[in-house]
DNA sequence: CAGGTGTACTGCATGTGATGGTACACTACG
DNA sequence: CGTAGTGTACCATCACATGCAGTACACCTG
């Protein structure tokens, strides 16, 4: 379900939102699915329930998944929960962020830019296509 | 010289290192420009002369400046010190981290690289020409 | 009722960032 | 020579985030 990498300089928790808001992005996850339970997901990696129900309780908050006390935790369907300046706000401090980590790295600007764009269409090459006319042949 | 801004989430030291590599990367700081001293910077921002000095050491061992024992820190001439293949791995990295930040905030993939290259590309306007040509009036 | 679920606390250990202080080697200037 | 200013290297301390461990509670289903 999740892999959890020990080399990785996130934090488990953060690898686990990260994995799974990333596998509803790509529609891996479609809205009402059951994600693993607390303990179960815990115990399959060895980790501990907290972590594991922090990671879910950041889910929640960002509304991509819904608890159903006694249930589990369901994907929700997309909303929107964050106003457009707020959105608009984070979108600019996060490029800003991430040239302040690759600018040293001395790449033309335009490979930057291609690079990105890439890794961004590869999500979702197969989340909005149900039918994929691979044009074989 | 620099600004350290509180409510910023980034480490004191990680503003400095950010700020002076972004100062010279828009080539506001030329090599052999003279850097404030550990505790001449220290003593403007009020912060300690260690979070200076582990700031500055950073940078040193990204290669962008250069210390002279009793003299101060001069930029260097830019060099090119990583491997094309860690060059490579960091840049795949960042990316990456960066679309884990803002896949959460919906945007169009289109508008996320649009808005990325106008931020890049704002940098280099006046790094480039010596002689601004601004064609006033 | 029992078992599985999410959630909320407490305590403890660790790593990182930041501070404060001291000390040393180096350079330039009188 | 001595002094002042420089980068650098320690040490101790504190605050905070992360993760672990244990416990408890409220909820749903069978």
């Amino acid at each position: 379900m999740i892999q959890i990498v020990t080399g990785d300089p996130r934090p488990i928790s953060k690898q686990i939102v990260d994995g799974i808001r990333m596998k509803i992005v790509t529609g891996e996850l479609v809205p009402g699915s059951k994600i693993p339970s607390v303990r179960g997901l815990a115990m399959q990696l060895t980790i501990n329930t907290n972590t594991v129900a922090r990671a879910y309780a950041k889910l929640t908050d960002e509304g991509l998944v819904e608890a159903r006390k006694g249930l589990g935790l369901f994907v929700c369907p997309p909303r929107q929960l964050l106003s457009d300046a707020e959105r608009e706000k984070r979108l600019g401090e996060q490029v800003d962020k991430f040239i302040n980590e690759i600018i040293g790295l001395n790449y033309p600007n335009q490979t930057i830019v291609d690079r990105l764009s890439e890794r961004l269409n590869a999500l979702n090459t197969f989340h909005n296509s149900p039918n994929n006319p691979k044009q074989a042949k």
